[in-house]
DNA sequence: TAGATTGTTAATCGATTAACAATC
DNA sequence: TAGATTGTTAATCGATTAACAATC
């Protein structure tokens, strides 16, 4: 492939799971220096600092064509932009959430998001008590409204914050009406189509590991 | 080694992170089963109900020794129990909760926890509107009360969910308290003694990267 | 220039998978 | 018994890391 083919950034092919997950907290990092006036970082600091190797961090970058050049650490700002970029947080899309309960709640008020490009564009739950009730400005409807809404307002993420019970049926709303891709916080294995991507958020995977590994550390006095 | 030593089970020493990350799904699958009344369950359909391939779990369970023998499905009930006992789950802990904010609240209304053997004992924040409020019964107490209280309670687990700048500081106090876990919540890079294992659910990652493979998606049509 | 630092490759490491003997 | 299925090993695959030439 020739080396600056057409837009900024290509989307190479093949991405590991590892490294999009890591790229959003190089760019957390990236933009905490950015805040404490930091003007460049080399990827040995840089990734001191996320407790990764600065090799890994450097392999990471690559895969998006690298973000400096031999002898010049990277430009706080300049890596900011790259990754932003490349996460697509540039171009803000639409999202749901369906379920308001307590951790629906705390999704729509958590308000970062915005920030991020991810704007809150409609609320849903099946709950009567919930319906007509207004967060942030925006108004719980129906969840008999939400594909009908999808449609209409292009929204292209889903956020499942129902009971398990509800949730594959929630998702298969969700992926009829088109949208692109579910954030899914119910302890279930949806089924969808392949044109949806999916984004397991199991909390209690979290917690239940955690536990192992305490157990673990107790039981030998470190490693696992 | 010798094959069966002491206990019903022993910890390995090495166990890896991914292997940790699909325990607790297992046991979800297998709770969902015995819920149905499913007695035995074989690999192969295990496996695919969680979407893994089948010699990946009877690797992940031969590390704890496997859960049955050549040419008999697991038994639903004992793989329950086993995985239960792996994870520590058959030992009630004490938690708290530092930071009510609107996720510390959903976190703490979170029931199913209580089940999983994680004792909520304490919830504490800063804010002074908040301390007096009671949730679940337990009353929201001031943050200065918090490493007496962790000592006198024998707390184990402490998750985090204030904002980011206050986190390093409540994790410095939960450690010097004595404290075995921190489920952190806050998207800072905590430094913490080894003697704590720390387990960072950082929600934005999870939403970051959707739509990260969202775009790939649509730009390579597949694959990412 | 000399020291620092990136991009890049090849070697290493570890996790996943296929295959099959042992067992029900 | 014959078919199904696990435990187990070795082969494969993919991710991480060390090392260094190129560059500032």
């Amino acid at each position: 492939m020739a080396r600056n083919d057409l837009s900024p950034t290509r989307t190479p092919v093949k991405v590991s799971e590892a490294t999009i997950q890591r790229l959003p907290v190089y760019l957390y990092r990236l933009q905490a220096l950015q805040k404490h006036g930091v003007r460049r970082v080399s990827s040995r600091d840089l990734a001191a600092q996320v407790r990764v190797k600065a090799a890994q961090l450097r392999y990471d970058f690559r895969q998006f064509g690298g973000f400096s050049r031999p002898g010049q650490p990277y430009d706080v700002d300049h890596a900011v932009r790259r990754l932003r970029e490349i996460l697509g947080l540039a171009v803000p899309v639409n999202c749901i959430i369906a379920g308001l309960g307590n951790l629906g709640q705390a999704i729509a008020n958590y308000a970062q998001f915005a920030q991020d490009g991810f704007n809150l564009v409609g609320l849903f739950d099946i709950n009567p008590k919930l319906v007509g009730y207004s967060i942030r400005g925006i108004t719980i409807e129906d969840i008999d409204a939400m594909p009908a809404f999808i449609g209409q307002r292009g929204v292209q993420l889903g956020i499942i914050a129902v009971p398990p019970e509800a949730a594959q049926s929630v998702a298969e709303r969700m992926a009829g009406a088109g949208i692109r891709g579910i954030w899914n916080f119910a302890p279930v294995d949806l089924r969808l189509p392949p044109r949806v991507v999916l984004h397991d958020e199991f909390l209690s995977v979290g917690i239940m590991s955690l536990r192992f590994k305490v157990k673990a550390l107790l039981e030998n006095g470190g490693g696992f």
